[in-house]
DNA sequence: GCGCGCTACTAGCGCGCTCTAGTGCGAGTA
DNA sequence: TACTCGCACTAGAGCGCGCTAGTAGCGCGC
């Protein structure tokens, strides 16, 4: 900087205030302070910025490798933070990489606040992680803790995935939830409720799972294991999401069962997967876009007043009708 | 910092030590500065110490957002990164923001070195960035660039998959590349090599395309447009990748087309993707891991030795059967 | 002629840390 | 006693910026 303020002839403040884009320069100066910087090669270094400046204008975003809904809202979340001034910072949880891992390297680098893409931690540790810095939850409720929520309405996305399976004739629907993951929670419970409704509780039953096409693969296996034992296949299942519907496709068509002639799949997210399936998946969408601004303008809206209470945003999905649902087969009238 | 110092006793520079882990302090007095460090909550702040230092011991990575393979990369990155002492910051290109903006980003964050993935960039832009800091591009070669470079030998990843399809009798083989995409080229050259090799020079056909599940739609979209014209359909497809792969089975599948009974194909990369179709996707593996490792390892002794050569680390992928790819279909003899 | 306000610019402190060059002190050695 | 050595610790400069307070110069009104 002190180079590039020499070679111009003019002072390092008046550079800082060229590079900031401040008011108190004359345009000639002003171009002849880029001109110049540029033919050096300088570029002002963030580290240094960030510790004048006492403010960091970063947001750190934590994610799961291999979410691909993840990269949906990633994707979403750069030109908003941009609009409003700020940098975005990327931190993965992967194997052998944490959560907590990941939300360090983010804390360390002074990110002002945090946005937490379907995190998996213990709610006292977010609530921890709230009390330090601004934080946003993404598809995980937190209750309680101070942090903001976005997420969308998983009870109206099962409902209406349900409404869907039951008008064409399905019965038997089983759910394979998420365990433990974002969402999974609500949606386990309003795919019950949506059971009860149509008079279908004796029928309903929720398999242990997880948000992976593994999950998807042994839920496969575990259902022709029971068919080969002599019950008969549900009708139709709910997926916690589209990979675990799609590892559910992938093991049942393997072994010969036909979607959705003999079952129908449905799953949730309408992640980048759904429209690759060769028969197209059903499933509920979440607008991905939609979600990440509305936890970039969380952020920085609660980074100007501190003071205020968690707020909370809920998105309504919408069911995409694909080709892995259909009418109910009659084996089962 | 100087809170903890003053309430421990010492001074700042013997919590610098503490928190340095460097010899120079007792392991009485270490022992209570962490003590004191937890009970305030202070955490050393990264920008102020990269400034001190000097040296930022980051590793930045750029990636493209919803390409599987570099998420796969990205997480054998981080614990190779770990454990010869680096900080690894990720910075996506996407819709909307472009290669050269995530670079800039990571530059301005004072990263030591970059780790580009799949770039797709100008070679000269590659060229002046390998100038100025260590860089380090995987999946694309950049000739004459002072780059180091990790990609797994095309040449032999698609001879594999070749001599695979010319075995189980295909000989209407047709190659949809990647366009400007990384390895497309040789992939390419390949393709035309083998079949060459094989006698089928005739026959031999590229169809433009790129590394995306839209381009293998496309594809199929032509393949089945000239198969309504009268033409018949090749025997066997070998896409870019496996993305292509993936929208070429579903455009054809849709279409009443049976793989591999009607027509086989063949990915590259092995993705996570690939496992993931009903029937499975022949594809070559390329050892995301070990790419990984040899790109965290290139920038690492690069930067200990900046003066030395850029290098090359060519892997040996290996072709992965699956379901995908099956015996040419008679009418086709 | 003087004060006033305005624009274009500069001097220099301080952000939170690292690192070099020390200081003080007790033990070991001649 | 006088010295050296090693250990535990400290003083203070400086990393590259942002920012506050200030200056110089100039036109303007009375």
């Amino acid at each position: 900087m002190a180079d590039v303020a020499a070679k111009a002839g003019v002072s390092r403040a008046l550079v800082s205030i060229v590079f900031r884009n401040q008011p108190g320069a004359s345009e000639e100066t002003r171009q002849r302070v880029l001109r110049v910087a540029d033919e050096i090669g300088y570029r002002p270094d963030s580290a240094a910025r960030l510790l004048a400046r006492g403010r960091s204008r970063t947001i750190g975003v934590m994610f799961t490798v291999h979410q691909t809904f993840h990269t949906d809202l990633i994707e979403g979340i750069y030109p908003e933070a941009e609009r409003l001034g700020y940098d975005v910072l990327l931190s993965a949880a992967a194997q052998g990489r944490s959560e907590e891992k990941a939300v360090e390297a983010l804390l360390g680098h002074r990110c002002e606040a945090l946005i937490l893409l379907g995190p998996d931690a213990e709610p006292g540790y977010l609530d921890e992680l709230g009390k330090r810095a601004v934080t946003v939850s993404v598809s995980r409720r937190v209750p309680g803790a101070r942090v903001d929520f976005v997420h969308s309405a998983e009870g109206k996305g099962v409902r209406q995935a349900m409404d869907h399976l039951v008008e064409l004739g399905h019965r038997r629907i089983v759910h394979v939830d998420g365990g433990r993951g974002p969402g999974s929670a609500e949606r386990r419970r309003s795919y019950r409720a949506s059971m009860r409704r149509h008079g279908l509780e004796a029928e309903a039953r929720v398999i242990p799972g997880a948000h992976t096409e593994e999950s998807g693969i042994e839920t496969g296996r575990l259902l022709l294991a029971e068919r080969d034992r002599g019950q008969s296949l549900p009708t139709a299942v709910l997926a916690g999401n589209d990979r675990c519907a799609m590892g559910l496709l992938m093991a049942l068509t393997r072994s010969g069962v036909e979607v959705p002639r003999d079952l129908s799949v449905v799953g949730y997210d309408d992640s980048h997967l759904s429209h690759l399936m060769p028969i197209g998946l059903t499933t509920v969408r979440q607008d991905a876009g939609l979600m990440a601004e509305h936890a970039v303008r969380f952020a920085v809206e609660r980074l100007r007043d501190p003071e205020s209470e968690p707020r909370e945003a809920v998105l309504d999905p919408k069911l995409v009708v694909r080709g892995s649902s259909g009418p109910a087969p009659e084996t089962s009238a």
